[in-house]
DNA sequence: GATGATTTGTACGTATGTATA
DNA sequence: ATATACATACGTACAAATCAT
């Protein structure tokens, strides 16, 4: 419906992609409602995929829902995203263990390649490509972990925290010293020292932690995850 | 509509649960269809909240649809299953870890009980009480770990790979070996032993997964997780 | 506390795509 | 290869529940 050769299968699968897409790229703001009519209108479809989509996100977590009351985008409190990214810390600490033994010589090098791509574009400083760099590394890592189920639940945790992660990676004195975190890991997985690279992972997720509590202080209070229910 | 009073708000909601307790519990097996008109049929309501329920299962990993094809009970290739329990075994370990730092005394107190109640129903040689109790020692871990979202995480993985831990939980050589792993974690969980504990568990779980070995040779071919596409 | 407006939940009909003959 | 059968995907109508007045 909405270009003229079409690459989906169905519209709700398509919906799902775009919404969840919207949540992660901070359109829609933690906590606004997400009405099914409205959105059935936007995208020009009825409400059947909608609710579909909605219904695929709310069991991913990405979405709180209640019944007869609708969907709104999930609002975690402090607690829980701490929690979150003390589980992200695990699972991408995981990763790099994995990765540290099971990478091929292939993937090894293409792991260097995107560090020596990070490198230039720290001089560079234009945090979206860096951000977008940032992503390869830690998709390589996953990937390279051989292990399709774990890489997916730590991808699945950074989408669902992503919502949490704009400000802070967009602060330019963060560029250069992620990128010295991220040589450490990169670093230990090359040489493969598991215990290096899931301690080096560790380390850089849970500064990324620290950093965001300046940016919740820093949210609106609609828009803030609440204290405690 | 099954009881006079109905605890559940929505139908979608309730059939998710019926049918995710019909594919953990072994009643839909690994590879069975899941039509729609039938469930509907079967469950006297529409299709609406079946196919609801449906893709909310899908996003859980429980089922796999396939694009205008339906949707069949997950059935993982032998890899993804060694996989998910490896990545079972990291997770575990990882709440036993947190577990052992994190609980307070009446929480501990009551992991020691349940590890009592176990040792009990490993003389009455019970399969099924056993493996009740033994999931609320898991569950009590879980909780002891005082992470949700970890917890979540941990617990969703059990459920998709219970469908595959029925038999060998129910020979009965194996009731009194699991306790005895259980021993080790539960006493290093309440010494305050980290990195005790999650070995323990690690160990624990490992052997589990060996044990399936055995059981997916015994599964008829067509309940058989493919070996590979 | 009751009532009305609004939104979600459910049922059902039709179209479309996939698989089989 | 074409046609036919069948299950799924989508749209629409109605019912039920929640919130505001």
């Amino acid at each position: 419906m909405s270009l003229p050769d079409d690459p989906r299968r169905t519209l709700a699968e398509d919906l799902r992609l775009r919404i969840a897409d919207e949540i992660v790229q901070g359109t829609l703001v933690p906590g606004a409602a997400l009405d099914e009519t409205e959105l059935a209108h936007r995208f020009e479809v009825s409400r059947t995929p909608v609710r579909e989509a909605i219904r695929q996100l709310a069991a991913s977590g990405l979405i709180d829902t209640k019944p007869h009351r609708g969907a709104v985008v999930a609002r975690p409190t402090e607690a829980e995203i701490a929690g979150m990214f003390e589980a992200m810390a695990d699972l991408e600490a995981l990763c790099a263990a994995r990765a540290a033994e099971r990478m091929t010589g292939s993937e090894r090098r293409a792991l260097e390649a995107v560090q020596e791509e990070l490198r230039a574009l720290v001089h560079l400083g234009d945090p979206h490509q860096f951000l977008e760099a940032d992503e390869r590394l830690h998709d390589a890592i996953h990937a390279g972990a051989h292990n399709d189920y774990l890489a997916d639940l730590t991808r699945a945790t950074r989408a669902r925290l992503q919502p949490f992660r704009h400000a802070p990676a967009r602060e330019v004195g963060r560029l250069a010293a992620s990128h010295g975190e991220h040589e450490r890991v990169v670093v230990a997985i090359v040489r493969g020292d598991r215990d290096g690279a899931a301690a080096a992972m560790r380390d850089h997720v849970l500064i990324v932690r620290d950093d965001y509590g300046v940016y919740v202080a820093a949210l609106p209070a609609a828009e803030r995850p609440a204290p405690a229910p």
